[in-house]
DNA sequence: GTCTATAGAAGGATAGAC
DNA sequence: GTCTATCCTTCTATAGAC
């Protein structure tokens, strides 16, 4: 389904200032005035500020669901996809970065799709999870707490956007290559 | 200064929530029908819904520019300075887990001490910085990308309430092990 | 120290003119 | 598609009785 362009900026706007001071500290007159119209105005675009929140956070979701079960799918070695499952999530940031700040900071404000979205980010982490300890198994990483290392590569990799924003400059590529040193070093057997 | 004994109780409850659904989210009549009273009756004391905020949020940042200032003034080796941020990290995690979200989610809904906060953040990430410049300097660390470096080590550690909520059982010298290894094995030579 | 009652401000959303 | 006007709700905070 085809939003029209209209839409897509109240969007924009909406992703922008909710990065900025949260969902629920965003009003509706705030989103308007950015774009010099009247709060009410905006209800002939969408039905609610709810809607908002849902279209951002479900269309970011959706993509990173989408790209590991591609990963996943793959014929490659473990290192192989944990630097794609990398890139992918840089990809994402550097693509819709506002939209995932809202995923991560105000996603226990969804109602109707909360639900949905819970059960995306579980598959995710899941498929994280897997290539670790499967690379573990296949002697391809050492073998630490999988947990722990699951969870440093998704912190990191979830608040990678305060630290881009610091530095925009470096190229996409560059940007992954160093975030793949950094993240696997600690991963990846030095003998190797 | 010491608070009242019910005053602590009222920080205590707020933490919680602030934690749970973000410091706009919360009313003071969640608070107060936490705490089995009405709203009117938290005035008695506190001066406001922000005063709770702020002194939360102020009191944990000083624990860890108090910390940090510790830490740097030893005399022993980069290696073990990162070790005793990491161990300090974690010990005001378990001790002030609560406030410590609100500090990483809802600083920019501080009023009057925001600059402040500003400006022991700013301190406390100077002084990790400075950590990971000596022992590169010193030859203790891999000579990495200092910014991306610190930056992996505070995002997983500002996150790492996250995850310890999940593995609560573990013992906290244990995890300020587990948590050590992890984060310096891909920054200590392997060599050493 | 807690209550009831309420002031005063702000927010989400709708109706209907243009 | 945007406007003005407004409804209804919810929020922080205060006043004053007990």
């Amino acid at each position: 389904m085809q939003h029209s362009s209209r839409k897509n900026e109240i969007l924009n706007v909406a992703a922008e200032l909710f990065k900025e001071r949260g969902y629920r500290a965003v009003t509706m007159r705030d989103i308007a005035k950015t774009l010099d119209i009247k709060a009410s105005s905006l209800y002939n675009h969408i039905q609610s500020k709810q809607e908002l929140l849902s279209d951002l956070i479900i269309c970011v979701a959706e993509d990173f669901t989408n790209g590991m079960d591609a990963i996943l799918a793959l014929h490659c070695s473990n290192t192989e996809k944990l630097k794609k499952a990398i890139a992918l999530h840089i990809d994402i940031t550097l693509q819709s970065g506002n939209a995932l700040v809202a995923l991560n900071n105000d996603w226990m404000h969804l109602q109707d799709n909360r639900a949905y979205f819970l059960s995306m980010r579980s598959r995710y982490e899941d498929s994280f999870r897997k290539i670790i300890t499967n690379g573990i198994q296949a002697k391809e990483f050492e073998p630490r707490n999988v947990e722990l290392v699951v969870f440093s590569f998704l912190s990191t990799l979830q608040t990678f956007h305060l630290w881009y924003s610091k530095r925009a400059k470096t190229s996409p590529t560059q940007l992954k290559q160093d975030m793949i040193n950094v993240l696997m070093q600690g991963v990846v057997k030095q003998s190797n």
